[in-house]
DNA sequence: TTTACAAGGCTTGCTACGCAAGGTAACGTC
DNA sequence: GACGTTACCTTGCGTAGCAAGCCTTGTAAA
């Protein structure tokens, strides 16, 4: 894991951009699930640091049509919005999938090259 | 290769953010090269867009010290800056390297475990 | 009852990167 | 001396992620 506050950690905000996006969808397309779990999720796995990137996002993807939304209040417990991907989010992330092979395969190939 | 224009070009755009500076440096520790040279490189890879971006990058990380410059004037020909990449380049390539993995890996896993 | 705390949603202000477009100067060629 | 090419660099812009914080609702403790 890349500790906060460092060099490292200015390093990977960089290559998060526009990576979070695709991997909401990604995540999304398994099941739905509401914005505080998904930001948990995500910061476990390295993808975001904050639900501060998170909830702009979602509101830009609602307003994209990638994902649709709808409120949930169990008993006990607060609201939660959960979201759901959309046809249109798919389509998105399968050309997401197909840019990212080829950059990240350049990436891959430069660094190799190099030693 | 991507599109120009397309809504993959603009996936690529945000993909490349942060990727550039090091492939550049990965670039640079194989041999120098001067400014043109370099971004011909990177456009042919599909690791940049043009050489809008590389001149103010390359400006940034002369003054982090990352690269270090010297001019050549051969004859019949314009002046070329040569780039070459310093001890403190090499240290961030590195540091790059582990953070890549790191990401990079996260998002083939959360790719994969969603079909 | 009121204080505290947690979960859940969202906003504000900022920084930094990549890009398109354009600008300038030196060199060779016609 | 006009033109195209090579090579350097600048300007203005859009946009994504982040830190920090705000508001509300519910539970639990004091």
């Amino acid at each position: 894991m890349v500790e906060p506050h460092s060099a490292g950690e200015k390093i990977a905000t960089n290559l998060r951009k526009g990576v979070l996006e695709f991997c909401v969808l990604a995540l999304l397309s398994r099941r739905e699930m509401y914005g505080l779990e998904l930001a948990n999720a995500l910061v476990e796995r390295g993808l975001t640091a904050s639900e501060g990137s998170l909830y702009p996002l979602l509101a830009r993807m609602r307003e994209a049509g990638e994902v649709e939304t709808r409120w949930e209040s169990p008993q006990g417990a607060r609201a939660r919005r959960y979201y759901a991907v959309t046809d249109a989010g798919r389509a998105q992330l399968e050309l997401f999938e197909e840019v990212w092979g080829e950059i990240s395969g350049q990436v891959e190939r430069v660094l190799k090259e190099q030693s």
